[in-house]
DNA sequence: TCCTTTTACATACGTAGCGTATGCATATTG
DNA sequence: CAATATGCATACGCTACGTATGTAAAAGGA
């Protein structure tokens, strides 16, 4: 197939450099991962990963943004699968943890990502999971299943408190037992939004 | 005064040097953070720093102990000023959200500590906040104000979601009018954990 | 007090890795 | 079929880390 377009050779390359970028940020993290080892693991040079992305920084931007669209789609299959909206906000808030315990999404996505590119809130992927939270949450409370707290802050605490047990969780010894633990602690710190406790 | 002991020396250069990253860290962040200026600022060379800290990590690592160490100290001041323990919670959790509204914590401890030194449950310094809150949930279960929870999980959501309101609202437009829903949310959200509602 | 040893820090060096400037070959345009 | 544009490679300079070595002063012993 040498009659491929230009567009599509390099759409190829960045995707064969995401992939890359992937693997390497996550087994050595940002700083230690080398562009030219990098590069050269899938047959190029740091050429065109600065005429592709500017920078460094540009590379591990790419990157988060495709993990953070993975998850969340995945979020989104997690809330669909519940009984009711307000089960499905608990579910979204489990699935966030649970996806924070793949090393991928730890090192690229919690870790080094806002560390490198600042507050995730302010990326241009404009943080898929946490966009898709607010969205349920407005819907709980205009139906009155939520007290009428701020959206967005809700939803940015209910995040939050779930990213951080991620972290927790992961960096334990026996993280089943732990996952079960924060998962419990979880759906009792969310009822605190709720306008009539079930 | 050139009658000062070895000891004292030593420590005297520790202090200039944890200051002076202080700065630069918090200035220019981790990676931006040239230990050659950062030592020369205080009249030393980066002999001092590998001789007193081993390497870079191990001066963060110091830095942020200092910190860690001083924001415990503000948590516990803010949460003996309140009314009862269950309040006590509660300021603490505020007093978390604001302090992480200094760039100097934001960016060190927020931002390039976990990044650079991992999961901050396992640094040395056992993240004295996180230690406190735990202390107070405790308390609070055994007095049966609190539903009995996991007490390391519930510190570790609360302190997880107020951790980050800070971000988000250290990196808003309008800190103060979004610093107000953070901490309505907050109380409210942490109103989930109380055994009868108040 | 004088000699020895340790220690706290400075100096010098090697090297890795980022970003840029330049070159080249292929694809697109007129 | 020329002319231009583009995608990527090659070459270069520079910054900054870590280490190896040097040195002067303090600590300790006789």
């Amino acid at each position: 197939m040498a009659g491929k377009r230009r567009a599509e050779m390099m759409q190829e390359t960045r995707e064969k450099l995401i992939g890359a970028a992937r693997k390497a940020f996550a087994e050595k993290g940002y700083a230690g991962a080398s562009m030219d080892d990098l590069t050269a693991a899938v047959g190029l040079t740091r050429g065109a990963l600065y005429h592709n992305f500017g920078d460094k920084r540009g590379l591990l931007a790419a990157v988060v943004n495709t993990i953070d669209g993975e998850m969340a789609e995945c979020a989104r299959r997690a809330a669909l699968k519940a009984a009711d909206p307000w089960e499905g906000l608990l579910a979204e808030g489990v699935a966030y943890i649970e996806m924070a315990l793949d090393p991928e999404v730890q090192r690229i996505v919690l870790l080094d990502g806002p560390a490198v590119l600042g507050d995730p809130s302010q990326w241009p992927s404009q943080n898929a999971c946490l966009a898709f939270t607010i969205e349920a949450v407005e819907g709980l409370i205009a139906d009155g299943v939520m007290k009428p707290v701020d959206a967005e802050a809700a939803a940015r605490l209910l995040n939050g408190a779930a990213l951080n047990a991620a972290l927790w969780i992961a960096a334990s010894e026996a993280p089943e037992a732990v996952l079960a633990k924060a998962v419990e602690a979880f759906r009792c710190l969310a009822a605190g939004f709720l306008a009539r406790p079930r």
